[in-house]
DNA sequence: CTGTTTTTATATCGAGTACTATAAAAATGA
DNA sequence: TCATTTTTATAGTACTCGATATAAAAACAG
């Protein structure tokens, strides 16, 4: 979908905002929020400083539009594998499987962007925009497993977002795929004994 | 151990060192290495810049001696928990109970120091340091392991480091001891389990 | 007291931070 | 053509960063 804006008169402008927030993306993901500067971003993008901002506002509201760029596109194998036709033990293995790979898969960004992009970051409201996107991930995988067990859903949710948080955080100290794959099925073996326990 | 410095000649200190280090590490622990300026550290202590210079040589030195300050004092209870007498999965069970008490026990020091408290820093260095103690903890876990099973040991013991790592990202995110508590049982058993495999 | 040594406080360094005031450049509308 | 609108680049804001030069202060040795 590549929306070819009509844009009024007035100067055009020079750079592509998509191709802008696609570097961005980059940026944030690699060094997180407070890694990467405005300078920075703007050399990166090929602009100069007001005209980041004439186009995203500010480095927080980019940051936001990042986010929001990053699930659009690179959630897929989150959702698609959550509507699996599968028992909820066999989604949460494939989700790991699925995890260990998209985190390993791009060496210059490594994890996951909403997990770790804001971890220890300054900025309250770059915290807060990551943390939302953090507890709509965490709705996904709650509303999946209580469609099978809706008692223990937010708690085996949580456990879930926590295993992620874990294969990211881990992904970024340079495990390999491998490594996490074996990781992810021995978190998927202690999910599925839960429910074992819960029948 | 307080021991009382023997000072030659020249201008006593007017301050704790290690009192000052007991500031830094709760500071750094809060907000991680880059989230803390010198500025910051040194007001909290109730000193100049050039008096921590000249105590600590540098931010990136300080975080090393809190660093080693912490392991000192904050992972008594890794240590006796992997020196139980029991199986590797009982421990492991034990090692995941403590740490979840242990992460949320202070609300405003979260999660490990060790674990997160250079993640996403720009210093290298500190991320080095960081990565250092982390091994050391791997290599701990790994021993303990193959005292029992020495094949799977390495993948067992970053399995165990993955779990905690989602621990103390889950615990600066907010989470209860007692969701904690649970998330670390269904984990144990995916040990456990993997363990059983393995015979 | 006179040196020597070390720590102290003041004041500052250059570099980097997010952000912006100003005005020229480049488009459209009348 | 000429006014309007938007983006552009230049240059700069005030602030924070880690780290230090300088010299006074405070101890000891002789």
């Amino acid at each position: 979908m590549v929306t070819k804006e009509i844009r009024g008169r007035g100067r055009p402008r020079g750079f592509d905002v998509d191709q802008g927030l696609a570097i961005a993306k980059q940026l944030f993901h690699q060094k997180g929020f407070d890694g990467v500067g405005v300078a920075e971003l703007a050399k990166t993008i090929g602009i100069t400083a007001p005209s980041l901002y004439s186009a995203f506002g500010s480095k927080c509201e980019l940051f936001e539009q990042v986010l929001e760029k990053y699930v659009a596109e690179e959630s897929g194998w989150l959702i698609s594998t959550l509507q699996e036709e599968a028992h909820v033990e066999t989604v949460i293995a494939h989700l790991f499987e699925r995890a260990s790979q998209v985190y390993t898969a791009n060496a210059s960004q490594r994890g996951c962007l909403v997990l770790d992009g804001a971890r220890n970051c300054n900025d309250p409201q770059a915290c807060e925009l990551s943390a939302k996107f953090r507890q709509a991930t965490w709705q996904l995988l709650c509303d999946r497993i209580a469609e099978e067990y809706v008692q223990i859903a937010p708690i085996l949710a949580s456990y879930v977002l926590t295993i992620l948080m874990g294969l990211s955080a881990a992904a970024r100290d340079g495990l390999s795929e491998s490594e996490l794959q074996v990781i992810g099925e021995i978190a998927a073996s202690g999910f599925s004994t839960r429910l074992f326990k819960a029948d």
